[in-house]
DNA sequence: AATCTATGCAACCGCGAGATA
DNA sequence: GTATCTCGCGGTTGCATAGAT
């Protein structure tokens, strides 16, 4: 028997195969993503729910993309990781994946645990030039969620309208002035893919947008990102928005990288707005 | 061609938070 | 108020494969 056929009470572990996909899509389509704990059974796979929630998640999920990332993808998780995580233990990742549509915390978390580790160690290990300054407690920068009245309209005029309700799909996740949230899973038919597409861009256009004019200290989302609580050490050159509105970054995150981050680090004394 | 090493990805584990009884 | 259950997240591990020797 092979190893990934091990069998632990009754619960097959290891890499899953293509029936077991084809009976968890199926069981997802037809009562809907939640309820893992029914999952294996309905689905009629010998998972436990958390294997099945992950598989779901991580690989079966409608509209995830698969393949490399691209400049905009990277520049996004460079500099989301700088805003929201923690260089040296946590971040987070479920956070930064998000803003990225299609893209999986487990993705996201990969790439960066690869392509930073292959930059941070080697050469730069030794000369030192890579190393990250040391962080002081003022400039880890949290969200904190927070309960907002019906009546809030704090948002960002350049956010894209989804096409549901105006219910600034923002704030759904408990985390507020993050980003828009491409809809996806449950409410997606695959109706219009390129629709989907189009969102996508947008999202990722609005991201850029925001971030670069929180970088200069300027724009019209000023009054969400205020002078007062948003200091960017030093603008980053690299980044600059294109006729088209998209970066041209490249070699953007290997820019970030060998400079340690510190071109994109952020001074927060809270996050008060 | 065979072997070794590095890399990337998928999956698992443990823990904490939130929901519910 | 508290105990239990479920979900979700971050960190870690293990396997497959590409590239180097």
């Amino acid at each position: 028997m092979e190893k990934n056929q091990e069998v632990v009470l009754g619960v097959r572990k290891g890499a899953w195969t293509k029936d077991e996909d084809i009976l968890l899509r199926k069981c997802i389509e037809n009562y809907g993503e939640g309820k893992w704990h029914l999952v294996p059974l309905r689905a009629g796979v010998n998972r436990c729910r958390k294997s099945c929630r992950l598989r779901w998640l991580n690989y079966l999920r409608p509209n995830l993309k698969r393949g490399i990332f691209n400049q905009d993808e990277i520049d996004l998780i460079v500099r989301l990781h700088n805003l929201l995580g923690n260089r040296r233990r946590c971040c987070r990742w479920s956070l930064i994946a998000g803003r990225i549509p299609g893209r999986t915390a487990n993705d996201i978390k990969n790439f960066w645990k690869t392509h930073f580790r292959k930059k941070s160690s080697g050469a730069g290990e030794s000369s030192g030039a890579v190393k990250t300054p040391a962080l002081q407690g003022c400039n880890i920068f949290r969200p904190t969620p927070r309960t907002l009245s019906k009546s809030f309209q704090h948002v960002p005029e350049h956010c894209p309208s989804d096409d549901g309700p105006s219910d600034s799909s923002m704030f759904k996740n408990k985390e507020p002035f993050l980003s828009p949230v491409v809809e996806e899973g449950g409410e997606d038919d695959g109706d219009d893919e390129e629709g989907d597409d189009e969102k996508i861009d947008e999202c990722i256009k609005w991201w850029a947008e925001l971030l670069e004019t929180t970088e200069n200290g300027q724009g019209n989302n000023s009054s969400l990102f205020s002078d007062d609580h948003l200091m960017i050490n030093e603008p980053s050159s690299a980044a600059k928005l294109t006729p088209n509105g998209l970066f041209d970054h490249a070699n953007i995150f290997a820019t970030h990288i060998d400079n340690g981050l510190t071109d994109l680090s952020l001074d927060f004394d809270d996050w008060e707005l």
